[in-house]
DNA sequence: CCGCACAGGCGAGACGTACCGTCTCGGCGC
DNA sequence: GCGCCGAGACGGTACGTCTCGCCTGTGCGG
């Protein structure tokens, strides 16, 4: 109903579809997101267009596989949960709330600050912002999971009376993650650890328990 | 030393700017920012290409000028100066601050929920993402002035005591705008007055002044 | 203060290039 | 042998540059 053909998934090629992500992680990282073309990364993965357009509806749509398959290839090699980069993990919980933020909040900082992620980052983020469906899955595959793992941190904080049992974990999360994207997303100011711990810091004065 | 040739500005056709304006603004509203070209905002303007290649590096920066002049306008026509963000002004200072905060971020909240602001928002806002230059004076332009009127209303809170004086206005800025623009720009959730209330309602918690 | 001369911005559109998205081939693997 | 594959031709669109005369604003000389 929706597409007029439906291509056999069965029979797709493994060894291209890796080719494709390749080439496009290459491509963008060597001569940015706009000047990455569709042919350009047929080319370069030795893969017809067709074999592109067939399973994928746009650039950004291909770009976004790649990374989700980097990402997942990422956690795959960490073994198991070991927290930390953008695959990323469980948000430790060593007793101490404002320690453990400050340590994956310098993390995201750090990851900010590395033009390897950084600029793939930016095309498919910029991409979510005006394609609303490319948003969708972007924002369910990548971004959702990752505010999960704060969400399950900030609940955790509160079974164990460090935050005040009546916050809402979503908005206490949005506290951290907003601020930081705010100053990435716009380059107002630098984004340093000392920010990220200030930026705890802060929130957490908000959500301590009241007496 | 920079660019080969300067185009003599004072023989500029103010005629020729406004229709450019005039046509990039209706034509991005009418058929999306993706579908216009500079050719099509040539002939709606009855323009030459050249025109707009003279004056202009890229199709976002037309339309941030054109988005800047639009701003300028209304304001002019808004009565008096204050120069600055789209309509906006200086945020009122009634004495009580978690209202007055309210009362703008309802107002940021509907402008975000409004297609014909959001539109526009998101073309550039996702252009400046990717494109440092234009970023920088986009967020110049138009971010920055904005995020001045909280700086300026988080300090007069501070001199009446009803901030912490240790507080840093900046972070407490970023607190209330960051977490909306998330929203805003990843389409989480959806943004209401009732999020507006509760986001100002928390800041407001980490904020208060300390016994 | 006026009118003439001209540099240069103007509308229009031709031009070569790049990439799009579609389509059509054999060929080859599942 | 079905259908995905690599390869590439194809028409279409928009790019950014360029080349025309036309026309307008600016500045000079009277």
């Amino acid at each position: 109903m929706s597409d007029t053909k439906a291509p056999d998934a069965s029979r797709r090629s493994e060894r291209s579809r890796r080719a494709i992500f390749d080439a496009a992680l290459a491509l963008v990282s060597e001569t940015g997101y706009a000047r990455t073309t569709i042919e350009g990364i047929a080319a370069r993965a030795g893969v017809g267009k067709q074999t592109i357009y067939r399973w994928w509806p746009s650039k950004a749509a291909v770009l976004l596989d790649a990374f989700l398959d980097l990402a997942a290839r990422a956690n795959e090699a960490a073994g198991l949960d070991a927290p930390g980069g953008e695959g990323a993990g469980e948000i430790p919980n060593t007793g101490d709330l404002a320690a453990d933020l400050k340590y994956v909040l310098r993390a995201t900082v750090d990851e900010m600050n590395d033009p390897a992620f950084d600029l793939p980052t930016r095309a498919l983020a910029a991409e979510g912002i005006v394609d609303p469906e490319l948003g969708a899955r972007f924002t369910e595959a990548l971004l959702e999971p990752q505010l999960q793992y704060y969400a399950r941190r900030i609940e955790a904080a509160q079974a164990a009376g460090d935050v005040d049992p009546d916050a809402d974990p979503r908005i206490a999360l949005e506290l951290l993650v907003g601020p930081l994207h705010h100053r990435w997303a716009h380059r107002t100011l630098p984004l340093t650890h000392g920010y990220a711990d200030a930026l705890v810091d802060q929130v957490l004065r908000g959500l301590a328990p009241r007496p």
